[in-house]
DNA sequence: CTTTAGGCCTGACGGC
DNA sequence: TGCCGTCAGGCCTAAA
């Protein structure tokens, strides 16, 4: 399930390997994803040298001089760099081969992936134009976050999750957050008071950060740009582990439907 | 405005 | 063994 620490660590791997190079040929051998890939992708990209490879939310963008290829892993997506004579796999939708002798391949089992054209600043993209701070950046603090929150009455675990209050934070890490801040999911965004939002903030760049320096955490089918799985499942504290105990206070860990998400905390642990 | 529900899609899993 | 319902979830859209 690639989440900021995912998506980044995807980036990282990728961007020494991509960034100044030339796709040489592009195969989109199944074009229906969130959106349909765009037919003319082939032609866009022929002869072009890729400018950067960047990170905005859980999307990354492929800059080149004339437009940006805008791609998102959904939820089981994954981009690897793969030896060009190796078989392809059921799911591999779309094949960037590179000049020399490996290919990048887009893999998405559930084809909630997405992978756009887009011409002008794609900063203005209706996708990305909206959305709220990067929480390993300077513009997600305590104050900012109280102000997202203020009033709202939603379940703050819900709110982390919202792009518009900050992104990145997916269903994994918005429960590991909450954990680690001692703040229990279910309560109002709005009622958490500034020492709260202060922890927050602090709890989700922690675990960003965590789960960054382990490659990621890989449940099922996310792996990196070398075909890695992430290593910091085994560091989730509360997240999958239902009925086990805490490891702080070894209370059981439980678990409920919180907007639609399974949402996992430590009943003494957080409030 | 905020909040909630549904749809997209496949694979894994449990029950019968 | 095989079929079927359920679950998983990022993100968008529509409705309340």
């Amino acid at each position: 399930v690639p989440e900021l620490p995912e998506v980044e660590t995807t980036r990282r791997g990728l961007a020494p390997l991509l960034v100044g190079r030339t796709f040489r040929s592009v195969e989109i051998r199944d074009g229906r994803l969130r959106e349909p890939v765009p037919t003319a992708l082939p032609a866009l990209l022929a002869d072009r040298r890729l400018g950067a490879l960047e990170r905005r939310a859980k999307y990354l963008l492929f800059r080149y001089a004339h437009g940006t290829l805008l791609l998102h892993l959904g939820m089981s997506g994954s981009l690897r760099l793969a030896p060009r004579g190796e078989p392809l796999r059921r799911h591999d939708h779309l094949r960037f081969t590179l000049v020399g002798s490996r290919e990048l391949r887009f893999h998405d089992p559930r084809r909630f992936g997405l992978c756009v054209w887009l011409t002008g600043d794609p900063l203005l993209d209706a996708r990305l134009a909206r959305l709220g701070p990067e929480p390993l950046g300077d513009e997600f603090d305590g104050d900012s976050l109280r102000a997202a929150l203020r009033g709202r009455k939603a379940a703050v675990k819900v709110l982390l999750m919202d792009p518009a209050v900050v992104v990145g934070v997916g269903n994994i890490y918005a429960s590991e957050a909450l954990f680690r801040a001692g703040i229990r999911p279910a309560r109002a965004g709005g009622s958490l008071r500034t020492a709260e939002t202060e922890r927050l903030v602090a709890a989700v760049r922690e675990v960003l950060l965590a789960a960054l320096r382990a490659g990621g955490t890989t449940l099922r089918d996310y792996v990196d740009g070398g075909g890695e799985a992430g290593a910091f499942r085994v560091r989730l504290r509360v997240y999958g582990r239902a009925g086990e105990a805490c490891t702080v206070c070894a209370a059981p860990i439980r678990c409920r439907v919180l907007g639609q998400r399974s949402t996992f905390w430590c009943p003494t642990c957080q409030g």
